[in-house]
DNA sequence: TCAATATATGAATAAGTATTCATATGATAA
DNA sequence: TTATCATATGAATACTTATTCATATATTGA
């Protein structure tokens, strides 16, 4: 298929590429979770919410934009494992499912040298 | 705004989400990186890019799908500086710029438990 | 029970993104 | 220089995703 001249060199690359070729469910997985925290509304909320539990209502005040849309936002999130939401009376208060996506998160920002 | 009656509890985590929201701009960047890697048809291109250098026509067949359909996603990690490309005669060898993003996704996947 | 507040949600639209097709570019070999 | 091969690219279309608006639900206090 491609008359690539380094046959020697590359073949051996293309062969095992092939072979470790995570299946299309687990690739599937991961694209989903970086889509999720792709979104700028969303890294917001989750910048935010690395300071702790905060209801919507301060959120909202945190990240701007109207109730609506980081509610959607938030089902995304939630939907996605990435955050938890518990009722508290007239409020729901959400906070972070764990500290795995901040991880993943912190890391791409030292990388990418922000100051977060 | 909001009369959450946490007041006492979540204001200050309130504030400091204000006051720790990073920039714009920072924001971008990071959303940029994450949405680079997020599709999976750019994923299975730097899954097989982790084996080594490959020219265009190996990584067509390590992932599938058309030469055209690759190069536009091939375009795109470049412009996102995760993949560098050389010419080598007819070919073009494409491999990963540098460890920085290969450590973001193996981190995902840990987290994802998928056996990467 | 009624009014007020916080949050969620469905539907419509707008915006963004990927894929395909046809074709262009650039390199090599004859 | 012409034919061929590998790769790139522009434009069109198809798809996906976000945002907005209006309204629904759930909780609380009067």
């Amino acid at each position: 298929m491609s008359g690539c001249g380094h046959e020697a060199e590359h073949e051996l690359a293309a062969k095992l590429a092939r072979e470790n070729m995570p299946s299309e469910e687990e690739v599937g997985r991961v694209g989903a979770l970086f889509k999720a925290i792709s979104e700028p509304a969303r890294l917001k909320i989750l910048f935010a919410l690395r300071q702790g539990e905060l209801c919507v209502g301060h959120i909202v005040e945190a990240v701007g934009g109207n109730q609506s849309a980081v509610s959607h936002q938030l089902r995304i999130l939630k939907a996605a494992g990435i955050v938890k939401a518990r009722r508290d009376g007239q409020n729901i208060a959400y906070s972070l499912a764990d500290g795995h996506v901040v991880a993943v998160l912190e890391l791409a920002c030292t990388h990418l040298h922000c100051k977060i």
